[in-house]
RNA sequence: GCGGAUGUAGCUCAGUUGGUUAGAGCGUCGGUUUGUGGUACCGAAUGUCGCCAGUUCGAAUCUGGUCAUCCGCCCCA
């Protein structure tokens, strides 16, 4: 019988017991920080309708970036972002949530799109949010990249440091209509600006794109600073300032380690003003492994009020699993934590052994039996050695007589014999 | 959708200019006397050499096709 693939598909992810246990030592650190700064945890469903996910009705264009199925007639496909399942979520609940509302879900998203390092189709990310209705000030742009940037620290002993490139649409916004670009004009600039760093080309591409005395002057914003605009149009001047304003609060925030990076943009179209992007400081070869920003229309298609949100995610998966691979990080920390491996030599001993586990357990030490009683005693040992446990609890024939475990420590090899209140007493004491 | 690379044991890979029964390490299982692991020694199992066709006396090896995987691009809504 031909066997099948033990493979998961392409771009899918599983974890080794080790890696898990180190993904959800992270997952739950950054929860922490959440937690501590009042966010909610909403869980969503995973499926979207198709109309929710996307505006365009190309269903075949639109199908080589997402999963997207039908039942019957309702089209629908998996959630590649947790913001636009928060969108229909906030509209629908406007009557349920106090605003601003700080939101955060810790989901798998799905992409189409052919999986590279560092790429996957199905991945988790944390998504944070803080939405207000009607307005919500840039104030919080500030908060949600502070808060991002501890939930980085509180993982960086495990994955390197980050640091914050911060962009900012309004300015550009300001600055196309200050040269009197067309629309058409812009979005090529704008296409043109994100792939800024890929580009070997990039102002002789802006001046086929806008023209050379425009593409000169959106050139000096890289090489003369974003500030020599201050006073071109009164547009500009608000769009600085609001960025000297958000460097200011993320200082005040003790947030060091953000810089204004023009370029970046973003290629999400619902990004309204600020946008940033974390990056790996230790492993610069990482895609970024966060970033979001300000969106003021996102649920316009949901609701007939107004909600403002800013948002942002971290792509755990991308973070973790990516290090993982290359083995950057250090595993000895997450080995399981198992205290008490319980050896019971024969069918006859398993009962005083049941026992005993229930009594470690119920002292809430990690505690598990070797219940194929009748195996040899060697192989018994070997698995309270593989698994790593602390200590091996013999149980033999004497032992069930005599009422005293054979407890050794497994680093030492040293034995003794200890009633099992003692032994209680020893494992609660060490661990 | 485009380009490059790679498909050999559970995993990582080696297989010389095509030449007998296809190899290693790791892992797995068994053993090195009966209630003691980590290191050591001995032994065993496991492969349609990705799939299909072609060239040849003979193909893991050469050719064509196909599929899959990885890397990069496009894209990133």
């Amino acid at each position: 019988m031909e066997l099948k693939p033990t493979k998961p598909l392409s771009g899918f992810i599983e974890l080794t017991p080790v890696q898990q246990r180190c993904f959800d030592t992270c997952v739950e650190r950054m929860r922490g920080v959440l937690n501590t700064a009042g966010y909610t945890r909403l869980d969503l469903p995973a499926i979207e309708r198709a109309e929710v996910l996307t505006d365009k009705d190309n269903w075949d264009e639109i199908e080589t970036q997402m999963f997207l199925f039908q039942k019957g007639d309702t089209k629908m496909g998996l959630r590649y972002d947790g913001t636009v399942g928060l969108s229909r979520y906030i509209a629908g609940h406007l009557n349920d949530l106090v605003f601003p509302f700080r939101a955060y879900q810790f989901a798998r998203n799905y992409r189409g799109e052919r999986p590279q390092r560092g790429r996957y189709r199905e991945f988790y990310q944390m998504d944070i949010d803080i939405l207000g209705l009607e307005s919500l000030s840039t104030n919080y742009d500030a908060e949600i990249v502070a808060t991002l940037s501890r939930m980085y620290d509180s993982i960086s002993d495990i994955v390197g440091r980050v640091k914050i490139k911060v962009g900012n649409r309004r300015f550009w916004n300001a600055m196309f209509e200050y040269l009197k670009l067309t629309d058409e004009q812009s979005r090529a600039a704008f296409v043109l600006i994100d792939k800024k760093d890929k580009l070997k080309d990039f102002l002789p591409a802006l001046i086929d794109a806008v023209g050379e005395k425009s593409a000169n002057e959106i050139n000096d914003v890289f090489t003369n600073g974003y500030w020599s605009f201050i006073n071109k149009s009164v547009n500009l001047k608000s769009a600085v300032s609001e960025m000297d304003d958000f460097m200011r609060l993320l200082k005040s925030m003790g947030i060091e380690n953000a810089e204004i990076d023009v370029s970046i943009m973003r290629g999400h179209s619902y990004y309204t003003g600020v946008v940033f992007e974390f990056f790996s400081v230790d492993y610069p070869w990482l895609p970024a492994v966060g970033g979001g920003g300000r969106y003021e229309n996102l649920a316009s298609k949901f609701s007939k009020t107004k909600i403002v949100g800013v948002g942002a995610s971290i792509g755990v998966s991308r973070l973790l699993v990516a290090l993982m691979e290359e083995n950057k990080i250090d595993m000895g920390r997450f080995e399981n934590p198992i205290v008490a491996a319980v050896l019971p030599m024969g069918n006859s001993s398993v009962p005083f052994a049941m026992g005993v586990v229930n009594k470690l357990r119920a002292k809430n030490i990690t505690a598990v039996a070797y219940l194929d009683a009748e195996k040899k005693f060697k192989n018994q040992i070997e698995y309270a050695d593989k698994i790593k446990a602390k200590f091996s609890l013999i149980i033999g024939e004497d032992e069930v007589k005599s009422k005293e475990i054979s407890v050794k420590d497994m680093a030492t090899g040293e034995q003794q014999k200890l009633s099992v209140a003692d032994t209680v007493k020893l494992l609660k004491t060490v661990y």
